[in-house]
DNA sequence: AGTTGCTGCGCG
DNA sequence: AAAGCGCGCAGCAACT
């Protein structure tokens, strides 16, 4: 069962067309079981439990796949009216997969996109995919009709957007395997979108009064707004004082570094780790004034008032926002919450807060990835990095895991580039691995996540110095191919791992929504961070969201690799604040 | 006065 | 001058 939605959000033109399956090469002709056309505008919008909240929960029951260009203009609203959806088909994200990917290049899909990107100095991507319009909150008074009615897919485009996506998936490649890790990947992104309206439309259980008193623990009182506060202003009293300064903003970097070298600190830079090398009196209460000073900025009263409202922190999630298919988020800085303030997210009045991550995720993925047997062997440890150093670093946790970050980065200086020789010789699959993605980005090459998210073709920048004649030209050639080497080799491990965590969260909301369909208790997802999940739980469901994290971890492992002797253990806490989590 | 880029630091 | 990966954001600096 499909449904094709076509229609602006607010409901107006909502059309619907029921079939036996959409237009795809096996069945170009779907049998058409109904077709409507609902006008539904609410006359009351956003208070009317009518027009096309109330459609689309009548339709949900049939449990259709909701086809839609682009979720985030379509799910929060229905969220805000109260209807949850089971699944659906992102056009728009979908299509910015399999236009880019290995997997589909030879596709006319494919193909198109990549014209398109040629022809048009705006690189924009096909016509369906374009973002909507802003947003009509000022009224229909200042919109252009004509261009919004442009930019709008019609139920025609969006199903043969739809039925052109299929195609590029159906034709994917000879390799079924690949294809169904391909449609796979959609389904997963797809979900994701959903779980972030979701998690929006939920948000983090905050609790302003606590993070108050942290800033007050830390700052002094709130100030009046423009002002430092009372601890910020000392500090800077005893800066000026001590760095011979009586006008010195301390905020400034230039003015800090001319203070600084006047009093014969002499550093290139004001950063943290380049003033610790220093022993002078002023850099102690310098470095107290800039983690300070971050708190306040970033996370302080003015945030406080941005950001929370009634108990939750809402951020947005931006889906598909990192190449390497990692979400990112807008507003609020939601993926950076300082361990600083976790005290403030707080479980509500019996419920807990269930935190997880999956421990060392991106070495574990390469492991999978480079099918490192080796590797696989220390990796069977809890802590992977202990299992590498007893394999030959003489038991150095710190090294084992300084080496591992290094290849997966990168790392040619250093205590991480001095290491990595040895890595080669213990573990050569893995390490050949990544080394493998480094050179097919330094010679152009596009690489591939395990599911098939492929990453953006070289930069303008690296075509042209491809070009490059004299010796100086030269270098600076070899310098841009080994920085885009060292992100394609990055690239297989944090895409890959990427498409662990989207089936992981994926796999979660399933049994989450099922447990709810049981009539059983069950926890709500408010938070995902990369490799990390927070669910807000009643007491009484804390167990079985627990195993169901659980099941869902070993569920993507299999999804993406199929059953190997590779862990993915996550660790799990069930906490009351997120600063007991870890 | 408004825009753009840089510096610095938070997270994984 | 080169530099281990990926992000977002505030405030300063340098402009138009």
């Amino acid at each position: 069962m499909f449904l094709l939605l076509a229609a602006h959000p607010d409901g107006s033109a909502l059309q619907e067309l029921t079939a036996d399956g959409l237009p795809s090469p096996g069945n170009p002709h779907p049998r058409i079981i109904s077709r409507t056309a609902a006008t539904a505008v609410p006359e009351n919008p956003g208070q009317s439990p009518t027009g096309l909240p109330a459609v689309v929960r009548e339709l949900e029951q049939r449990r259709p796949r909701w086809i839609w260009h682009r979720t985030q203009d379509w799910y929060p609203a229905l969220l805000e009216a109260g209807v949850e959806l089971e699944r659906c088909y992102d056009l728009s994200l979908s299509g910015a997969i399999l236009a880019h990917s290995e997997f589909t290049a030879h596709t006319p899909y494919a193909q198109r996109a990549e014209k398109m990107t040629q022809d048009d100095d705006l690189q924009q991507p096909p016509r369906v995919l374009q973002p909507p319009p802003p947003p009509a909150d000022q009224g229909a008074l200042f919109d252009d009709p004509g261009l919004q009615s442009d930019l709008r897919p019609t139920l025609g485009e969006l199903r043969a957007e739809y039925a052109a996506q299929q195609e590029a998936v159906a034709h994917a490649t000879t390799d079924g395997n690949r294809r169904q890790r391909l449609q796979l990947l959609l389904a997963a992104e797809s979900a994701g979108a959903m779980i972030a309206a979701e998690m929006q439309h939920a948000g983090v259980p905050w609790r302003e009064e606590l993070h108050e008193q942290i800033l007050a623990d830390h700052l002094g009182p709130r100030p009046p707004a423009g002002h430092r506060p009372a601890k910020l202003e000392a500090l800077t009293t005893e800066l000026r004082r001590l760095l011979h300064s009586p006008a010195l903003n301390p905020d400034s970097p230039q003015e800090l570094m001319r203070a600084l070298h006047r009093n014969g600190i002499e550093v290139k830079s004001t950063r943290q780790w380049e003033l610790k090398e220093s022993t002078h009196p002023a850099i102690e209460p310098l470095l107290a004034y800039k983690k300070l000073a971050r708190l306040h900025t970033a996370n302080g009263w003015t945030w406080l008032d941005a950001w929370v409202r009634n108990g939750r922190f809402q951020p947005e999630y931006v889906v598909g926002g990192v190449v390497s298919g990692r979400w990112a988020s807008r507003g609020g800085g939601a993926l950076q919450i300082p361990r600083q303030i976790r005290g403030a997210v707080h479980a509500d009045p019996g419920h807990k807060l269930i935190v997880a991550d999956a421990s060392q995720l991106e070495p574990r993925v390469l492991v999978a990835l480079a099918q490192d047997s080796t590797m696989a062997e220390a990796a069977r440890d809890q802590d992977l990095y202990a299992g590498i150093a007893a394999k030959g670093f003489g038991g150095d946790r710190a090294k084992a895991k300084m080496a591992l970050l290094g290849a997966m980065y990168g790392a040619t200086s250093g205590e991480a580039g001095r290491l990595m020789p040895q890595l080669a010789r213990t573990y050569p699959r893995a390490v050949g691995f990544v080394e493998q993605a480094a050179r097919a980005g330094e010679a152009g090459k596009t690489v591939t996540s395990r599911l098939g998210r492929s990453s953006p073709p070289p930069s303008e920048r690296w075509f042209r110095s491809q070009q490059s004649t004299s010796a100086e030209e030269q270098r600076r050639a070899d310098s841009i191919a080994r920085s885009r080497g060292r992100f394609t080799r990055n690239f297989v491990v944090q895409g890959s791992a990427a498409d662990w965590a989207a089936c992981w969260l994926a796999e979660l909301r399933r049994r989450l929504r099922a447990l709810r369909a049981d009539g059983s208790a069950s926890g709500e997802l408010v938070f995902f961070l990369h490799d990390e999940v927070m669910v807000h739980a009643p007491d009484g469901a804390v167990e079985s969201c627990i195993q169901a994290i659980e099941d869902a971890a070993n569920a993507a492992k299999e999804l993406l690799f199929g059953r190997i002797p590779v862990e993915f253990p996550v660790s799990v806490a069930v906490v009351d604040s997120y600063d007991n989590a870890k």
